[in-house]
DNA sequence: TTGTAAGCGTTATCAA
DNA sequence: TTGATAACGCTTACAA
């Protein structure tokens, strides 16, 4: 079962390669007869182009490189998601790496994918990275390439991030509706582009109901679970907040542990959180109201940005940054 | 800034390009000093070999395709996290595919993949797939090949399963210990291997205890999100079990959903649950307790089959299918 | 309308 | 110890 090759056809039908391609490929200066024996023949033989030689042949290979800090991470696979709907639509495939959040790893990866001849990359960046020179070198080699979500400012390329000021707006103005006025602020790094985003979100709903801005009720938490439980159970402790308002599904869940363990009242909870667990946010007493991600349309968008770039190749087209809305699902408990 | 290959670094150091390989290569036949000097530059100029003229050179690509009905899957998700591990050590690249539980996605997910001359596959089969027709297809064309998770008894290949007997065992061992004696399963579509298997633990619990199997109890649930809330209000109504065994994450949080919405008595929930909501289990009340399927070790599993059977290719090989033990996490309802 | 030949980057064979 | 050449599968000038 060797797969059949343009020169197997050309044996076969006493026709040179040459033919046996344009025949294929239905160029025009080709005999008719010609043409459907050559189609005829391949249709029945089963033939496929060896995509292998045409990548070689044509230096391009109609894949396309996606770098995720982790896949098993309800944002980014369902960002992946969206990848490979768009991808499979277009005829691209879609090569994944992991950088476990590792600068290092990211390096590693890119070469890999720069290495493999991917059509274009897309990115969303490792917690470590503070450096994009990486990204550059492939700009430099002309492979297209999309930045989402973990996004910088040191690098000049398309983007696409969720609106998080919007979704950290609504949140904030939510819960100042209900009557709170002590929001604790439970956030990432604050090196992350989004963490900024989200501050100034919360900030502006504040300001708008002339709430001053407090900075002892925001916390900074790394991806270390151990950092999570000790900042939130802190918070509580020295700030008595009458809400909290989390930057992850994560965040989210281990505040609420702690809320329910210490006995301590805060009767509402909001949270940006993934997609798994809106199922199950309603179902906790009280109910988180969630901030969803659009995880999909960020993967979606991200990966026909990317695959236009790659088609049209033009080179005058400036850069932008697409800010798709996030879900807002609100919940008041009854108290 | 093109990419260097081996043809500059022989013009640029006056050689042939065959010396150059072989000095790349470290053979022996080759004079140190030119050795030093190949080796010297080609770091210098940042060469690194053309792995798509390699794979057209040596028929392999050095990449491995995965597909699975949904990447956004908490299972899924992990699984291909193991996967990537392995296949990152070893030096090859994973490209991904959705068939979205179709049976023709899923067909034509095969042949991009063997048209990209992947080097073996690693399939999850879609709720939709009665025939391996498109599976003996690629073993007939030499394709290494491992099931894992949604296996098929009519595909002989290695295959990677969680032991869902064991689980679900355990599982109903639990409730029953527990007091309960008119324990519900809902579970997915009977077809299943899996869901057979998980019938079969849930049967011997049942019967190490001398409690009659009651098929009345027990509920077969598509994929389709309504199906569920249908089939969970239904045995609730007519059946009155003491206790719910699900069979996924999905129908466990439904079923809390649907117990909670009837004010029913239901002190015992026990579920299939996947990683995400593993931190949520706990928080609900009653808490549930959860069968975990050790994703990512199956994934990795599956994956090192995948790569020992590529490049050994020990054609004497017998197939094996390789059971991994699930975690079981008991909790119970302080009534 | 069809064929010949070169080339994509690499390695293997054979010759020098 | 090194070099010339063919080959992997395909496309495309250029020739016929």
């Amino acid at each position: 079962m060797e797969a059949i090759t343009i020169k197997d056809i050309a044996k076969a039908l006493n026709l040179s390669t040459s033919t046996v391609s344009r025949a294929l490929r239905g160029s025009y200066e080709i005999n008719n007869e010609t043409k459907k024996l050559v189609l005829e023949y391949a249709e029945k033989m089963n033939y496929h182009p060896n995509p292998i030689a045409l990548s070689l042949k044509e230096n391009r290979s109609k894949a396309i490189g996606v770098i995720v800090p982790e896949i098993a991470n309800n944002f980014f696979s369902q960002a992946i998601n969206g990848i490979e709907a768009v991808a499979y639509d277009r005829g691209y495939h879609v090569v994944i790496f992991q950088s476990h959040e590792s600068y290092e790893r990211e390096r590693s990866n890119i070469q890999h994918l720069v290495g493999r001849k991917v059509d274009g990359v897309l990115i969303s960046l490792s917690g470590q990275t503070t450096t994009v020179e990486h990204l550059q070198e492939i700009q430099k080699r002309g492979v297209p390439l999309v930045v989402f979500d973990r996004i910088s400012n040191d690098i000049i390329s398309n983007k696409v991030i969720a609106d998080n000021f919007q979704g950290a707006y609504e949140a904030t103005e939510h819960l100042i509706l209900s009557g709170r006025k002590r929001i604790a602020h439970i956030t990432s790094p604050s090196l992350l582009y989004t963490t900024n985003e989200r501050l100034e979100g919360y900030k502006a709903a504040l300001a708008k109901y002339n709430i001053p801005f407090d900075e002892n009720l925001v916390r900074y938490c790394g991806f270390e679970p151990e950092d999570a439980k000790q900042v939130i159970f802190e918070v509580l402790e020295t700030q008595k907040p009458d809400a909290i308002f989390t930057a992850s599904d994560r965040l989210a869940l281990d505040s609420f542990a702690a809320v329910k363990a210490k006995g301590i009242q805060i009767p509402e909870q909001v949270a940006f959180i993934g997609f798994t667990n809106l199922g199950v946010a309603h179902l906790l007493d009280p109910p988180l109201s969630t901030i969803v991600q659009p995880a999909f349309a960020i993967g979606k968008t991200a990966a026909e940005m990317l695959l236009d770039t790659i088609e049209n190749k033009q080179s005058n087209a400036a850069v932008k940054t697409i800010k798709i809305p996030t879900e807002v699902n609100l919940r008041t408990s009854s108290e």
